[in-house]
RNA sequence: GGUCGGGUGGCCGAGUGGCUAGGCAGAGGUCUGCAAAACCUUUUACAGCGGUUCGAAUCCGCUUCCGACCUCCA
């Protein structure tokens, strides 16, 4: 656990050496998807951060417990409290049960994040499954004074909280500002600040999801889940809050508020905060209409898309980017992204067939190895670690055109390296190799080919190429004999 | 309107004061029966203007354009 690693933190705006609360043990916190639609592909691209955050911790031998949520209720539609219930809405549509909702998106979540070679998180609390944590922080705050009760509802009071605490320390803004811009408003209120928000809200007679609590019969507010499932399962302090960017202003500070309210601790010593994906410049946002569903993406079965593009493919794309950066999305650039994976996937299926072919190799595996890790230390720069693996690419590469001197010590410590950060660390796989007994059919044509190429039958030879090239095997004839691998 | 973050070569995307990532695309070469792949070499940059500095894509100021948040979204 010695190492460098620094992080940018969210609180602070800066970058920070990361020391955990416990060393060894790591608890990260990450918001997850609210499971009323299928996720889109911004949502993705939030957990394949944290997944690399993951594995990176993981990987530098920290025991860290990864907890991310599934929302499955209280989340409403529009702002103020008063719209109605994602879930009960959803259903209607669908003629379903709100929690058969809950149970085909939640299903379907999990498979796009499977494709995508994300490992689970170590556990995956559900709103609904925690009410009376929800409840029970509710009566805290409620007693330690920070909250009120009116008609069933239970308003977290912000005025009360900024005499105390910064309520804007995440994002920095002015709470003068804060209060001007929030609208007015319409009828019926409530509260008694504008930027009270609920923690509780009484169910109305139409409301399906509903449980009795001391206030009435109702259903959690949006952000308290967050707050009562993390302190549950990580503590009142932990070390890693992460979501995405577009959390921080509201949700995040809402759950900070919560937190010191309750327990008068900051639950999280970093926050992080990932960027948006987005198409022609605007963020991709399920208002916008500008998402692609995963499965469109693979199948390139939407106007905006040319031809569809592995999980994988993806999945390098989008770790060719910073997290923190925003990352737009087009045809050409996952062209570009899908064609660079596949190179490096080449290289890794090479790997294994190295030979070593010296005593000394004429490349240096330590420094490539030092570099890799300056990269993920510094704040997880996977583009910069992408980068310094294509050096390594070029090395294999060369070792295997008989170009470049490789020992048995060396080619060892390459393989170790690319395993270690291809796919420990990038989660990188390739998806596009064909099953055992592809391979020997393979082997077998390539075989013919070379046979008639002996004879100076090129004929034949070349309509088995093209053959092959017109249904996506591209062959590669070298020294060492003849590869082939999916276009 | 307020707050914040950006504008890097044909495209994507790193990079915070000098040693000018990387991928894709383009050009030339090596290899090859030819091709592909691979390898080598190589062309296009830091929005504009001014300032600080021996030296700025990188720091400061102004201008301009774009985006995010402020309202459900990762």
């Amino acid at each position: 656990m010695d190492n460098q690693l620094v992080l940018y933190n969210t609180l602070t705006r800066k970058k920070e050496k990361f020391e955990p609360l416990h060393s060894p043990f790591v608890g990260m916190y990450v918001c997850g998807p609210t499971v009323y639609s299928d996720v889109h592909l911004g949502n993705c691209r939030t957990f394949v951060s944290f997944d690399l955050i993951f594995r990176y911790l993981q990987h530098l031998g920290y025991k860290v417990r990864y907890v991310r949520n599934i929302t499955d209720a209280g989340h409403l539609e529009g702002d103020n409290d008063e719209g109605e219930d994602k879930f009960a809405k959803k259903a209607k549509l669908e003629k379903l049960e709100p929690m058969e909702i809950v149970q085909k998106y939640t299903l379907g979540f999990h498979e796009v994040l499977r494709l995508f070679n994300t490992l689970p998180p170590s556990i995956e609390p559900t709103a609904t499954g925690h009410i009376s944590e929800q409840i029970a922080m509710v009566q805290r705050i409620i007693e330690q004074g920070y909250a009120y009760v009116v008609n069933g509802t239970v308003y977290f009071d912000v005025e009360k909280y900024v005499k105390e605490y910064d309520y804007t320390i995440l994002t920095n803004r002015k709470l003068e500002d804060m209060l001007n811009n929030t609208r007015e408003l319409n009828g019926q209120d409530e509260k008694r600040g504008r930027l009270d928000f609920a923690l509780w809200i009484k169910a109305k007679p139409e409301h399906i999801m509903r449980w009795p609590s001391p206030w009435g019969v109702g259903f959690p507010g949006w952000h308290i889940e967050c707050s009562a499932m993390s302190s549950k399962y990580l503590g009142d302090q932990f070390d890693i809050h992460g979501g995405g960017m577009d959390l921080a202003a509201t949700h995040h500070t809402n759950e900070i508020a919560q937190s010191q309210a309750c327990n008068h601790t900051q639950p999280a010593k970093y926050w992080m905060h990932t960027n948006m994906l987005t198409v022609n410049g605007a963020r991709m946002s399920k208002s916008a209409g500008n998402g692609f569903l995963p499965h469109e993406l693979f199948s390139g079965n939407h106007p905006l898309l040319s031809r569809g593009y592995s999980p994988m493919a993806v999945r390098f794309f989008m770790l060719q980017a910073h997290y923190r950066s925003t990352l737009d999305f087009s045809n050409e650039a996952l062209d570009a992204a899908d064609k660079g994976f596949k190179r490096l996937m080449n290289a890794m299926a090479l790997l294994p067939k190295l030979k070593a072919t010296a005593k000394k190799a004429a490349f240096k595996v330590d420094e490539l190895r030092q570099r890799c890790y300056a990269a993920m230390n510094d704040d997880f720069n996977s583009p910069v670690l992408i980068a310094e693996l294509f050096e390594a690419v070029r090395i294999i590469n060369s070792i295997h055109d008989g170009k470049l001197a490789v020992d048995e010590q060396s080619l060892a410590d390459l393989k170790t390296l690319m395993q270690h950060f291809v796919h420990d660390i990038l989660g990188l796989i390739d998806d596009n190799t064909g099953s055992d007994d592809f391979e020997r059919l393979m082997e077998m044509i390539i075989a013919l080919r070379n046979e008639a190429k002996l004879q100076k039958d090129y004929a034949t030879s070349d309509r088995i190429r093209e053959g092959l090239s017109a249904i996506g095997i591209q062959l590669k004839d070298s020294k060492e004999g003849t590869l082939w691998n999916k276009v």
